[in-house]
RNA sequence: GGCGCCGUAGCCAAGUGGCUAAGGCAUCGGAUUGCAAAUCCGACAUCCCCGGUUCGAAUCCGGGCGGCGCCUCCA
């Protein structure tokens, strides 16, 4: 096989490659320029959480190369024909192209919700049959692939190399050969070519009417996007073999020159620790009969805290197969795209992940730490976080050592988290640095009392480049881009029916207690948010109210715990903050005043 | 059976030969606050077990125990 001559590594980048199991200083094919390859969904159903986890460090792994000064292709792929979305389209009496359609768009609204937008190029197998008929058929002439009754097979033994991705043998691959093993030369042979069954999706080849393969499309796409060599392929662990490993027999065969240099696989997700991964043969096969009589009633029951309920266990996995492969955009709904991004982030790619949405809402706790910052920063001097200009390129640090030991310490801070990054993209390692710089900065606006107005310009703009440092790095990271969606519609609508319900119970003892000075500006505060009080003889009802009204409610509660406070009326004033609390809202008070959040 | 990965505090998680073993969540002290919240300071780890190599090991080697993946569609 033809050698790469590849460039001078990078000075301290490294990546771990599966092909030599080991980290690797990172070369590039061409100096200064990146293809990267990631293999994407096939489109026969909504994506689960484990199909994000590729495309967000990926997405990571472009802005840090970018950063670093490399021009970056990435390229994702749509598996839209297959077995899967022909059986799909069946069931459900609409064509594959509909099928695929419906995936592809929530596959996107998913990864728009994450934070991914760096992909370059979508290529869909069913737009690329010239490229993969071609390749197929040069892979033929050259007695790589034997065409068997309109199917065209790779044929393993002649690839000298095959399994040294996987580190197997040919004898090692004790397939059964699947359906079409009659046809075979070798049970581990596979399809590049499959004809077609009658009212199947079909298209004309030298071999018949007929489809790929699963493997070849992405030797295909690669070649056309990327070029016969390039640098980075990734893809989910379980896809090391045999799909990467079909990939680079095809290809190398095919162009005698190595196909990628590195092999990146992300870790898989898994739903608790005796779990196999999410979307697994497990949850798949959990309708099957006999599935599972977990724990004996026994003698040593150990009584673990998660390991009760086998009932609900049972009922759980038959409910991931209906529900679990879904409910991503649902997950999204509720936590917040940047809140599942941090969560991934936390852990280095290559590691297994154990997925809950209460772990996912520890990691959200952690993220809060960032946005009161960022608050505070407006606070101090009414600027805009996300308007923040930072450096896009990795260059010396614009913060100057030796002015001030807080600089001193980000300085400290950024270099670690550029280490970090450097060493196989850790992630995990880089949010610590990023929390670090958090304390950093707050500790520096405590320390010079920034709050209300009081710091001096110098002490405003170096808590500014220390807000701007903590932009440029977690911008590599996709982290703190634009501020965070609001919450929905449906709960905004809940919160301002929770508010009022504490508006509504200070009024009415506010009559109570004949204090109908409160009683009044709480009913004339309301009207300006369009939520009209009328008294019944039954209570007090109210009406009307937007999605924007629960601010204004929440403003004036702030006002009147300011009133009560200021008149001595801590009972009051406790009261109001109390009630929120329960409702899940909790008012900061600061210099500048009192904000509220909601949990 | 074959090929791999993993086991660090109550939980999550960096670190993979050498300063006090990052960071987050939770908990407990202190500063601050009318009381809180937020913020800051501090506390909290015999690195799964046993042996070996080494001046020195969470980190390397060997052997256990436990968990997981791939070998069949999979991110």
């Amino acid at each position: 096989m033809e050698n790469i001559q590849l460039s001078e590594p990078h000075p301290s980048l490294t990546i771990y490659n599966t092909l030599t199991k080991q980290k690797e200083p990172f070369r590039t094919v061409q100096p200064g320029k990146v293809g990267v390859y990631l293999c994407g969904p096939t489109v026969y159903d909504k994506a689960h959480i484990g199909h994000m986890v590729g495309p967000v460090i990926f997405d990571c792994i472009k802005r840090y190369l970018t950063y670093s000064g490399y021009e970056v292709t990435w390229v994702v792929n749509i598996t839209d024909v297959d077995d899967k979305l022909i059986n799909k389209a069946n069931e459900r009496g609409i064509s594959m192209l509909e099928v695929a359609e419906e995936n592809i768009a929530d596959y996107n609204f998913n990864l728009a919700a994450l934070g991914v937008d760096q992909i370059d190029h979508f290529p869909r197998a069913t737009d690329c049959m010239g490229d993969i008929i071609a390749l197929v058929q040069s892979l033929v002439d050259e007695q790589y692939a034997y065409e068997a009754e309109g199917d065209v097979f790779f044929d393993v033994t002649k690839d000298g190399d095959y399994g040294k991705l996987s580190n197997r043998t040919v004898e090692g691959t004790h397939g059964d050969g699947g359906g079409a093993a009659a046809r075979k030369r070798n049970a581990a042979d596979f399809a590049l070519w499959k004809s077609a069954k009658p009212g199947e999706p079909s298209w004309d080849s030298p071999w018949g009417k007929g489809r790929p393969g699963w493997h070849i499309e992405c030797s295909a796409m690669s070649k056309k996007l990327l070029g016969e060599t390039f640098d980075i392929h990734g893809g989910g662990l379980d896809l090391v073999f045999p799909h990467h490993e079909n990939e680079i027999a095809q290809s190398e065969c095919c162009h005698d020159k190595p196909f990628a240099v590195y092999w990146a696989h992300n870790g898989l997700l898994r739903r608790d620790a005796a779990a196999g991964k999410i979307g697994g043969r497990a949850e798949r096969d959990a309708s099957e009969p006999g599935a599972s009589a977990p724990s004996e009633p026994g003698v040593s029951a150990p009584s673990e805290p998660g390991a009760s309920a086998p009932g609900e266990e049972a009922v759980s996995g038959k409910m991931s197969r209906s529900k679990g492969a879904g409910g991503l955009a649902e997950l999204i709904e509720r936590q917040g795209g940047e809140r599942i991004r941090f969560f991934l982030l936390r852990t280095h790619y290559r590691s297994t992940v154990l997925f809950s949405e209460p772990a996912i809402e520890e990691a959200a706790t952690g993220l809060e730490t960032f946005y009161r910052l960022f608050k505070r920063y407006t606070r101090v001097g009414g600027g805009d976080f996300y308007a923040l200009t930072a450096p896009t390129t990795r260059g010396a640090s614009s913060l100057t050592v030796g002015n001030d030991p807080a600089l001193d310490a980000a300085e400290t801070a950024r270099t670690k988290f550029l280490a970090a990054m450097d060493d196989d993209f850790n992630t995990g390692g880089a949010i610590g640095e990023l929390f670090e710089l958090a304390k950093i900065a707050n500790k520096y606006c405590d320390d010079h009392k920034l709050e209300g107005g009081a710091g001096d310009a110098g002490s405003v703009a170096t808590f500014e480049l220390l807000l701007t440092t903590i932009k440029e790095l977690a911008n590599t990271l996709g982290l703190f881009l634009q501020a965070p969606a609001e919450t929905g519609g449906a709960a905004s609508d809940e919160l301002l029916a929770a508010a009022m319900e504490v508006v509504m119970t200070l009024r009415a003892e506010a009559r109570i207690a004949k204090n109908f000075a409160t009683a009044d500006a709480i009913r004339d505060g309301l009207k300006p948010l369009g939520i009209v009080i009328e008294d019944r003889p039954t209570g007090a009802e109210w009406t009307g109210g937007g999605p924007d009204a629960v601010d204004g409610v929440m403003q004036l509660l702030i006002q009147i715990r300011a009133d009560a406070r200021a008149a001595k009326d801590f009972a009051t004033g406790d009261a109001v903050r109390d009630r929120l609390k329960e409702i899940g809202v909790t008012l900061e008070d600061r210099a500048g005043g009192t904000e509220w959040v909601k949990a």
